[in-house]
DNA sequence: TCAAGTATGGCTAAATTCAGCCGTATCAGA
DNA sequence: TCTGATACGGCTGAATTTAGCCATACTTGA
């Protein structure tokens, strides 16, 4: 078995019966809304992706942006002048998934008040 | 450390900045959609609920049903009849979430012909 | 009594994702 | 020449989710 880019090869069957999982398989990811969030802002190379969510290790980012590539969400575009310089932008794809993704920020945001002691009980202890 | 339920004790912080990032925690999960739908078109009872889903486990269903209810998405109720019988319904969060999803579901319908095999190449091979 | 339906959860291992260390290469400036 | 910036990915192990076997307890009907 090979292996590209430490990328995993599936094993169990993916679901794509219902269009939300389709949205799901192209979003969930940590950081994925994160990085396409920031594109859609403006922010466009891979070091300054970076300074903005520090939390994420470097190794990380560069595979879901690997992996956004792949799903046809953005578009990376190497200029090859020295030195190397990298920018990733929205496909017109990415484009459409702005709204989805502004409808269930919206509705989090809204239910925060609520969602946000229940998640964080997850009851540890007994 | 004790368990319960075989639920894990989270040991990495959860990020809960954006509102995506609430509704991704509560809708994360391999069967945690199709439940909120079956539910939701009147599909009230575990064995039915297991019967609609039969590529699930009884065992990941009872899972995420519980981390559901936990997240005040759904709620259980327990006849105290003989024999025992379970009921689940929405609560009024849980209606709430109904737009959200069909919102991200016409997205994936929308660009189901660009994404499926886009999801499906997943280059396994070199 | 035996099967079959209801409901549920313990347990182990597989599958998958994520964290983090380290190495590569090129180029600019001190 | 040393430092720091750009960019990238191999590798290991931890964290997390899912699969699947098996056991429990109750009730109804054959």
């Amino acid at each position: 078995m090979t292996y590209i880019c430490t990328m995993y090869e599936k094993k169990l069957p993916v679901q794509l019966e219902c269009g939300l999982h389709l949205f799901l398989e192209v979003t969930s990811g940590k950081w994925k809304v994160d990085l396409i969030w920031c594109i859609h802002s403006g922010i466009k190379r891979p070091a300054e992706l970076h300074r903005r969510l520090p939390k994420a290790s470097r190794r990380l980012l560069n595979t879901q942006l690997k992996q956004l590539t792949d799903h046809g969400i953005i578009i990376k575009t190497i200029f090859e002048q020295r030195p190397q310089k990298v920018e990733y932008q929205l496909t017109a794809l990415g484009d459409t998934l702005i709204p989805a993704i502004e409808t269930t920020a919206r509705w989090g945001e809204a239910h925060r008040h609520i969602l946000e002691p229940l998640i964080l009980k997850q009851s540890p202890s007994i």
